[in-house]
DNA sequence: GGTACATTATTGTAGAACAATCAAGGCAGC
DNA sequence: GCTGCCTTGATTGTTCTACAATAATGTACC
């Protein structure tokens, strides 16, 4: 509700490294850190209050995660796509979109985590009609991790966000890469929603190729 | 040749974090560590001569690529993955791997890695041939290897070896899951060669339903 | 104005130190 | 003998210091 920086839980219960971590993400996806910029250990050190190990420790993590990109020697910058690189994740996107459409479709009949896809679809729509575009990031994120519960693969579970997708909503949030979209999310959930694998897969794959044009468009 | 510890390199110019990944992806392949084994990070850190520091970091790593398993205040473990899980990693690498062979033949006609492939064909043949097991998962590290190369997508590159074959390799290392898998290979390697994506593409996913079913078998 | 050199910023690495947590063994009580 | 608590040891989590190695930057000299 507040401007403030999400403090995801309670209380700093968190250890260092994961301050660390989810400190960023929440920065790239609220737009305090945008794709390109340098990071360098100490500031983050001071910054997120802990120690320079677990500030490296925390950028491993994030590498793998493919938010950042690590030169030995240099320092660490928040991972920027050029149209190629775009559409490579896109393509590797599209597989395992598919992939997660597909599963969750199947393991949705009688499935536990139901009600979250739900209630992750009504925040998706509430989050576009409140023009918000962070609400809207976040709301997505809740809607894939709903996707991901529901499909029941520990495998995708681990894969899937460390596709490179955060960077590119990060690069272009500010373009008009939002109309289409919520069509799709609710194509995705309907079928999902139905058991329709096949059509799943197929909503999933569909949008995107929708994101694909856009951002081809945009560049 | 030598039943060395294979030091990638000439020398011991590495840093002292890929000192640690490298030694310890080597120590997976030649069976020296096995799933479910447990890594005291002093003990790492004596072993290979580096600082406790480089070890976690190294850890990070290795958890990133699906190889150790990090729980808080624990050990960390070589990853072990029952009947269940071992599935659902074939379903990744299902789609993934299909995606890597269609793409590589794609980019096949004029690729300057193409004498890598048949190369690493040739190695993966002789390792079958000489009845050595750690050669042969070594010939199939570099046949994948030169398959991400023709295929040029960098997203591709940075995921699929992060897919958690690995450690279904070291688990059925011993079984009979190698008789099938020659023919596999280079039904791929011919479909590749000839530019045929789709060929290539269902050979490669052929090739992960054998390894399935023979896992399924021998469980 | 450009090249060589000095300076600064930053990463790479090791190590000490201590708190926090978990696992295991032992001891007491029933 | 069994159960449950408690002590103890092993291990991780974390910070700090220190210094070497490298890259980036600035400066003086020609």
């Amino acid at each position: 509700m507040t401007g403030e920086v999400e403090k995801q839980f309670s209380e700093g219960a968190l250890g260092a490294r994961r301050k660390v971590y989810l400190g960023l993400m929440a920065d790239l996806e609220q737009g305090r850190i945008v794709p390109g910029q340098r990071l360098v250990e100490t500031d983050l050190a001071i910054q997120f209050g802990v120690g320079r190990n677990a500030v490296r420790e925390a950028m491993q993590q994030l590498a793998g995660r493919g938010v950042v990109e690590l030169t030995p020697n240099r320092s660490s910058m928040v991972r920027k796509l050029d149209l190629a690189e775009t559409l490579e994740v896109l393509d590797v996107a599209d597989v395992m979109t598919g992939l997660l459409a597909r599963y969750a479709a199947r393991h949705m009949p009688g499935a536990v985590q139901a009600p979250e896809l739900a209630i992750a679809m009504t925040g998706l729509e509430d989050a576009h009609n409140s023009h918000d575009v962070i609400a809207f990031s976040r709301a997505r994120r809740h809607f894939y991790r709903a996707l991901l519960a529901i499909a029941q693969n520990r495998e995708l579970q681990r894969l899937f966000p460390a596709i490179g997708m955060h960077i590119i909503y990060s690069q272009h949030q500010t373009r008009k890469l939002r109309e289409v979209r919520l069509s799709d999310y609710r194509a995705i959930f309907e079928a999902v929603n139905a058991g329709y694998a096949e059509a799943a897969e197929a909503a999933a794959r569909d949008h995107v190729a929708n994101v694909r044009s856009i951002i081809m468009e945009s560049f």
